[in-house]
RNA sequence: GUGUCCAUAGCUCAGCUGGAUAGAGCAACGGCCUUCUAAGCCGUGGGUCGGGGGUUCGAAUCCCUUUGGGCACGCCA
């Protein structure tokens, strides 16, 4: 069992608290705000002075008295009016990195009971191409997934595609517009339909943007949709066969997209896999009383007393008798719960739809159609926002495609590339492999850039910003990491060094690496229970930093004393190997250079 | 209108379970490549933490208030 860094350092303060007759609680250890006095830092005797009477000064003395003989501490100071400044031992956080390096992942343990997690996240429809409003779901629902499952969780991630709504009438209805003569819709037709879908990716691409700009300035049009939306959910066969090719053909290209955002999920479920449980969860709301008709639509009363607002009530069905969203999202409550069992669930979703997650959560909750103990969670992400402020949008006013920023960043990153094997005098790599390279730095470029910010918060996409490489980016440490990858090859071509003991650090930049590196398990931990991932990005930052640091002062591959240099090269597969981790919670990865 | 979130350096953002001089990056300026990748390192300048009040030994952080913005508010998803 590995305690965390600030635990075990917190535990002899809390010990010597305990020893001079105070609350041990008070002995709680942080990272100093102070980084120019000390390290760590300890602001129990402050904190305490009160409930005891005395002066916090003196507290922080006898405190400080107890804590001289500590291997932990190389120094204990109390100072005015009360803090304790504290600097940890190298040796001893020497061991403690090495005890780390030795466990399967630094340092990091299962809990004690893990969770089964289902995350609903990505958010696409089908019929539309992924664009920027995709991106933040789906990269933030991946690294979350990817925390939780490295904290030690089972997490199922489900992309939950919209694939039973209005988009789906209205799809439909424009298809029908344009080709009457599809058998899909002769309503006498009892044969098979064709197996081949009667359009491409490309023209459903431009068939639901057609439709639903029609369905807004065209009350005829928009009945017909929502006629063909009820249709469609209540069976009729072409329609049904229709909606399998829209399916297909999405899915396709769905998969393919978010492949190659490195975004995957275990489930490829959809609104539609809810539908045959719908009548039964209906009826039964019905018979149990929380489901009343009120102007026509079929609603379940959420209010709670205590709101500081009147909800709208959850409305489950609508008055034509169609499915929306909230039936879809009940009823797959409902198949969750049977079929997987979930400790918790978690929707990540732009944050402009909490209120239909209140009204979901709630519903669920009083329909009994989850366990009390079973969680559920929204996680609203922020929107992107262009230069200006406002929504995001191409240069023509369009909706940016997420393909194409995709690309706009990596055709950057390739020109990078290039001009640093130039200078560098270095031979140039093939064209497929600095392509690959390009694509990963880019990727790197573009999560990072979005998952630094917290997820809740709007952030504003400048390109400039985006392709960037220098300063606190992706590339910066995917940068990083190849430098250190360049070292580790150059000995491994040398003969290879072992891992060897790390030895004493030397104060300052060596140090300073050792005390990023033990902060990895806490920021996990934190990660995970805050669902932060830009807590992964500033310990990444702060590590590649403190590794440059360390980099640009020490000598390693040219170290004279054998046993040093094994230490160095022990900690650089270590930082390098912590690095990799982390940025795989992030959900990219690193190229062997660049 | 009601609810809700936000406001920190010229720009983009951290920090918010209260602690000592509020931190990064970019931009600006100055150093460092005959030595392991200069997409790097070291340094300088730059802030009434939107305004006001309160709680506290101590507030960017907690409470109240005010201004300015974003977003959401029954049959879209």
């Amino acid at each position: 069992m590995m305690k965390k860094f600030l635990e075990q350092i917190s535990e002899e303060v809390m010990a010597a608290f305990a020893q001079a007759g105070y609350d041990a609680a008070l002995g709680r250890v942080s990272v100093s705000n102070r980084p120019d006095l000390c390290k760590y830092q300890c602001n129990g005797a402050m904190a305490g002075a009160k409930k005891y009477g005395k002066k916090p000064i003196d507290i922080a003395n006898e405190v400080a008295a107890g804590l001289q003989n500590s291997k932990a501490f190389s120094s204990v100071e109390a100072v005015m009016p009360g803090f304790l400044n504290l600097k940890a031992d190298g040796a001893y956080l020497a061991s403690y990195v090495e005890e780390m390096l030795h466990t399967e992942k630094y340092g990091v343990e299962a809990p004690a009971q893990p969770k089964k997690i289902v995350i609903d996240y990505g958010g696409a429809n089908v019929a539309k191409p992924l664009h920027v409003g995709h991106l933040r779901p789906a990269i933030i629902g991946e690294s979350i997934k990817r925390i939780a499952r490295y904290a030690g969780h089972e997490v199922i991630g489900d992309v939950h595609l919209g694939d039973w709504g209005m988009p789906m009438g209205q799809v439909i209805t424009e298809l029908g517009e344009r080709y009457p003569e599809l058998v899909y819709f002769d309503e006498d037709y009892e044969g098979e339909y064709p197996a081949e879908a009667p359009f491409t990716i490309a023209d459903l691409e431009e068939i639901y943007p057609t439709a639903s700009g029609k369905c807004k300035n065209d009350e005829e049009y928009r009945k017909k949709a929502l006629k063909a939306t009820l249709e469609l959910q209540q069976g009729r066969r072409g329609y049904r066969a229709l909606w399998k090719h829209i399916l297909n053909v999405s899915v396709t290209d769905l998969k393919k997209n978010y492949g190659s955002l490195g975004v995957d999920f275990d489930l490829w479920m959809g609104e539609s896999d809810a539908d045959p449980l719908i009548p039964d969860m209906i009826a039964q709301m019905k018979e149990k009383g929380y489901a009343v008709l009120s102007e026509g639509a079929l609603v379940v009363d959420i209010s709670r007393e205590g709101d500081k607002k009147e909800l709208p009530p959850c409305i489950v069905q609508k008055s034509d008798g169609s499915s929306n969203y909230e039936t879809t999202d009940l009823a797959t409550i409902q198949w969750r719960e049977r079929e997987l069992k979930p400790d918790h669930i978690i929707y990540i979703t732009d944050k402009r739809q909490e209120l239909h997650f209140t009204q979901v959560f709630r519903c669920a909750r009083k329909c009994g159609l989850v366990r009390e103990s079973t969680e559920l969670e929204f996680l609203g992400n922020g929107t992107i926002n262009g230069p200006d402020g406002g929504p995001f949008k191409t240069r023509d006013g369009g909706v940016p495609r997420l393909e194409f920023m995709v690309k706009e960043i990596e055709d950057h990153m390739l020109k990078r590339l290039r001009e640093n094997e130039k200078s560098r005098g270095e031979e140039p790599q093939p064209e497929e492999t600095a392509r690959q390279t390009a694509r990963i730095t880019a990727l790197a470029a573009l999560k990072y850039g979005d998952l630094s910010n917290q997820l809740s918060k709007d952030y504003i996409y400048d390109v400039e910003r985006f392709t960037a490489s220098e300063g606190d980016t992706g590339p910066y440490l995917l940068y990083t990491m190849a430098r250190i990858k360049s070292i580790l090859r150059k000995d491994a071509e040398a003969g290879g060094t072992k891992d060897a003991a790390l030895g004493l650090p030397e104060e300052g930049a060596h140090k300073a690496l050792l005390r990023s590196i033990t902060s990895f398990s806490q920021m996990v931990e934190s990660a995970y229970q805050e669902r932060a991932p830009h807590k992964v990005c500033a310990f990444l930052y702060q590590l590649a930093n403190d590794f440059n640091s360390f980099y640009h002062g020490t000598k390693i591959l040219t170290e004279p004393d054998e046993a040093k240099k094994a230490g160095y090269i022990t900690l650089l597969r270590g930082v390098l190997g912590i690095m990799e981790d982390s940025i795989a919670m992030l959900g990219f990865e690193a190229p062997e250079r660049m």
